[in-house]
DNA sequence: GTATTGACAAAAAACGAATATTATCAGTCA
DNA sequence: TGACTGATAATATTCGTTTTTTGTCAATAC
């Protein structure tokens, strides 16, 4: 079973090779079986249907940004300093996507606007790693929270300028760490204890 | 002189009328102007543009929103009430319009994606609206705020999940009315004396 | 008997000619 | 003289056709 495995990895390597290229729309079943060195119906062995295989490759790329916002969030800092810093860290690692690497971010937006499962899933986690921050801040006094899991959707929710694909393209690539910084400071004023 | 500026506003309402049942892509300077009862031509005498046309039917739109938020800040109620009446309000006048009048949101979001310049001004509107609550709130010793207009730019930012005509589409048109309040009770956290 | 493929139907995309739309401007009409 | 139009060039869109792509499955190969 391991050779399959094996297999499917070497599938979803060579999609997100050829969707970093090409775009995730130009890119076809073709192509990517041409480059593992097998028939367009041995790829469906392994994925039911091209969106399962682009959906695969996407969980990696949406996987590296939690892996970034958990490293922000286990740094030796201040409570307080690593919720601005997820705050901005997790703006710029999209921002850096949009202009260093296009035909991903133009994949993750489809997967946000087409509403795909794994952006839900994605959601839930940015949740729980930034509610593991504010959880650290109540704990050594810092903040003042009474719901920490609620109270971390709400402030993600208010990052959605900043977080989200869809509109981290809209504004064009442009920077909005300065508001990003704004706005940490506000949300800080409202958990912070005195 | 008023003469002209009639013509224009009769072809101002023509155009809103024909986006309404068709959209603005099915919309054509020809059909506006057969409604007119005049030559397409004609038309040019008084929008450059086709687009210029169409944004100043998109600015009587705003406006509405405009109206619905001023009507929101001027009410008796407290001043945090109506800061959640307004975060709660302007959210429901989108989904409103999104499901209500399909073919007039997606005329907004085309507005806000293509970045019209109406769009910026409509968004400086907004928040100057949203700051005369805020000053409201301090001048009656409701509120602690530093920088008013400063801090009414970053709450509307962190409202974009649920004004910003994009995302209220992206959501289907569902109600975010919970989350909407549940932001609500976290920035008056951040503004409220204690 | 399990991994893989070639052949193929259904669905989607690309193409290109025909059609419609935008925008201009010299000229009409009142 | 100034509001308006008809004719028209440049551009964009539609629509029908061809080609590509997706996805299936019985047949093959190891």
């Amino acid at each position: 079973m391991s050779v399959m495995e094996d297999t499917r990895d070497r599938i979803v390597a060579s999609a997100s090779a050829q969707i970093q290229r090409h775009g995730h729309i130009k890119t076809t079943v073709a192509d990517v079986a041409k480059h593992c060195r097998m028939s367009p119906a041995n790829i469906y062995r392994f994925f039911p249907t091209k969106a399962a295989l682009i959906e695969a490759v996407s969980e990696i790329w949406l996987a590296l940004a939690e892996d970034n916002a958990r490293a922000i969030a286990r740094q030796p800092s201040c409570a307080s300093a690593r919720v601005r810093e997820f705050i901005v860290g997790v703006h710029e690692f999209n921002r850096d996507r949009y202009t260093r690497n296009g035909e991903v971010h133009e994949t993750v937006v489809a997967a946000t606007t087409e509403r795909w499962p794994i952006v839900a899933r994605h959601e839930k986690v940015l949740i729980s790693i930034f509610a593991s921050i504010l959880e650290d801040g109540v704990r050594k006094g810092e903040f003042e929270i009474d719901d920490i899991e609620g109270t971390a959707a709400v402030m993600i929710a208010a990052m959605v300028k900043f977080h989200n694909p869809i509109m981290v393209a809209q504004y064009h690539g442009e920077s909005l760490i300065e508001q990003a910084n704004a706005l940490a400071d506000f949300m800080l004023k409202a958990i912070k204890k005195r």
